[in-house]
DNA sequence: CGTGGATAGTACGTCCTACGATATATCGCG
DNA sequence: CGCGATATATCGTAGGACGTACTATCCACG
């Protein structure tokens, strides 16, 4: 795994990564940490990861389930299901038209 | 084509948009803006387009063309291409890699 | 029993950027 | 000339990304 090319920043923002990690089924924060990284490359430090989990909660996006010990687990609601459903769509497709576009007219 | 769900924010940066739409072809700013908006249904305003390629010219993802009466045109360089390109494919990848997790379980 | 590293989460500060609003100039139209 | 569309520049604000430092607990090891 090279290191993401820093030229554009990020790809997604720390929200869709987390949706994604939790779709997965539910986790902890550390544990999505730890998920996202491995899937993305992309280490997401903890002021990242709480600041979007308590995002995605006050927006019902996810929602927390009771404390397992030290570990606070999330979960995606249907809500967040659908959200995140409808945004991936929305990015395969754009993904896809901007693949089109430069394979038939760049370089 | 319905408004943005505005829970998650944007899928993709103003760059992203950007150099897709820069990818089928030089452009200036403002038609730019009409064709993001045209093919994401979310208006750019200005503020955020000329900043953005402002940034990207910067960092040698575009590169201005001579000006054309009041237009100043942009075209993706080859690296802005190459960029774009990595970046697409993870993201075409991600959004499947969400779609399949959501599909499987969640619900 | 004490030490240290991994696990887990909190708190904080800074920098960047998205975005709306405003300003400016030019062109075409009547 | 006035007006709206085209085209770009600039400014201010707010929100989010991200690193760092901090606290606390658990487990392994001696």
């Amino acid at each position: 795994m090279q290191p993401r090319i820093p030229e554009l920043g990020r790809f997604a923002e720390p929200a869709l990564l987390i949706l994604v990690s939790l779709s997965d089924g539910p986790k902890h924060g550390y544990a999505i940490m730890a998920d996202v990284e491995a899937g993305s490359g992309r280490p997401m430090g903890p002021g990242t990861l709480y600041a979007a989990l308590a995002r995605l909660e006050e927006r019902g996006l996810i929602e927390a389930l009771p404390p397992v010990e030290r570990r606070r687990p999330y979960r995606i609601t249907a809500v967040g299901a659908s959200v995140l459903a409808e945004q991936l769509r929305d990015l395969a497709e754009f993904a896809d038209l901007g693949l089109r576009r430069l394979g038939q007219s760049t370089g």
